[in-house]
DNA sequence: CTCGTGACTCCCG
DNA sequence: TCGGGAGCCACGA
C-alpha cells in the first residue's frame, strides 16, 4: 500500500472523518480520540474550518457530544441538518441524533495508526 | 518563538 | 436543569 501514515494530528483526524460512512456520525471529541488525542476536540473544529472543502471531508457527519448540531443557524445549522436527514438520520424532538443507532466507531484495524 | 483561534468539553454553582 | 467560566490543543501567521 502506498498510503502514507499520517504524521500530524490533523492528518489522522482527517482520515477518521473520512472513515465515517453514509448515515453515521461522530462527535468532535470522539474524532479527536481516534486521532490520538481525546482532548483535541477543538482542533477538529479548526480542521473542518480550514480543510473541509479542500479535502472534501463529510463535515456534516460531525456533531457535538450530545448528538446535536453545534452550528448556529446563520452558520449552516439547517444545511447540516438537511444533509444528515438526507442520509436517513432522524432527529428527536429536541433536535438530537440518536447515538444508539447512528454513532460511528471506526475499526482500528483499518486505520494506519 | 509567541499568540490567536475555534462547529469542544468539563466542571460548578 | 441551565448558564457561565476555565481548560485544552494543534496549527498557521
Amino acid at each position: 500500500m502506498t498510503t502514507l501514515t499520517p504524521r500530524t494530528f490533523t492528518e489522522r483526524a482527517s482520515q477518521v472523518i473520512l472513515s465515517i460512512p453514509h448515515g453515521k456520525v461522530m462527535s468532535y471529541g470522539l474524532v479527536a480520540a481516534y486521532a490520538g488525542n481525546p482532548r483535541a476536540a477543538r482542533q477538529v473544529t479548526r480542521l473542518l474550518h480550514s480543510s473541509s472543502k479542500k479535502k472534501n471531508l463529510p463535515w456534516h457527519r460531525v456533531v457535538n457530544r450530545n448528538g446535536k448540531i453545534s452550528l448556529k443557524r446563520f452558520q449552516g445549522y439547517e444545511r447540516q441538518r438537511q444533509l444528515l436527514k438526507k442520509e436517513g438520520i432522524s432527529f428527536s424532538q429536541d433536535d438530537a441524533i440518536d447515538f444508539k443507532t447512528c454513532l460511528w466507531h471506526p475499526d482500528p484495524d483499518k486505520l494506519f495508526f
